[in-house]
DNA sequence: TTGCAATATGCAACTCAGTTGCATATAATA
DNA sequence: TATTATATGCAACTGAGTTGCATATTGCAA
């Protein structure tokens, strides 16, 4: 589990500056369970007040990235939404509202990890990462229709 | 099993013009086993000496799509790629030279449909269907570094 | 085979996520 | 508090995909 104060501790080891941008995207990372695009950041950010500049966010997300804090996946609409590095899960995405839900499976893990070794074998495939996404309608989304 | 003939066949009974460049896409179709970009069907027409302009191409690929001919596919590295529609498989991209392989693995099929109904029932997620992606380095790019 | 009308194509100009160069603002250190 | 390196914002760009409109081509009828 990360706490705010330990990751604040990685970009002093790095000697980054912390910036009032910086700290709310940190703080924000450890509160939202999904994946958030640059622009779900930039409206939760002005939520808060903080006002930032798309750039200077995937410019921070860049560096945070490289720190090895979060992590960049591409989605099939098009968007790159960033989490927190921890570890790997999957994804289900709402057609509807665009939101983005976790999926923690333990169960489902291991059975793609074990695609991914047939795959490996079976294609010749110098197989490196995969990507595994539901798409479908949320509950709240279902309800609302 | 397709053949040009059969396809034709579908144009002509929805009343549409059979054209240059719509021939040989679907000559192009049904030569090719993996799903193209526009301009992975834009180089290749040009080859064959047959010009195409992308909004074209656009075009006529959006209504091969509605006819039920092709399927499109959007892929985690920003590109849509258009296949024959059969049978639903899976893919493996090569991040070197950006080849998509089809994977066809009635397996991993069966697998990955139990993998859609767990999280369906466990998220309470109306999954619609799903997107999986293997990310690598094909044996000839393996060989060429 | 030719002429006509409807459809197909190409062009220009657009949208929108993401990127880059550069000028200005701000954080950390002395 | 002054200095200086780094962070931010702005403007202008890139590249996939889209749209409106003028022109070219197809399929059909005479």
């Amino acid at each position: 589990m990360q706490t705010l104060a330990l990751l604040i501790q990685v970009l002093k080891k790095n000697k980054i500056r912390m910036t009032t941008i910086r700290k709310a995207l940190l703080t924000l990372l450890l509160l939202r369970a999904q994946p958030m695009s640059v622009y779900d950041f930039q409206n939760q950010l002005k939520k808060q007040g903080v006002l930032a500049h798309k750039v200077t966010l995937y410019r921070d997300i860049e560096l945070l990235c490289k720190l090895g804090i979060m992590r960049e996946v591409s989605f099939t609409d098009g968007f790159r939404r960033y989490e927190l590095e921890e570890d790997h899960h999957h994804h289900a995405v709402c057609t509807a509202c665009k939101q983005v839900f976790e999926i923690n499976d333990p169960q489902l893990e291991k059975a793609v990890f074990s695609l991914e070794r047939r795959t490996k074998k079976l294609h010749h495939f110098a197989s490196l990462s995969h990507h595994l996404e539901f798409l479908g309608v949320c509950t709240r989304c279902v309800k609302r229709s």
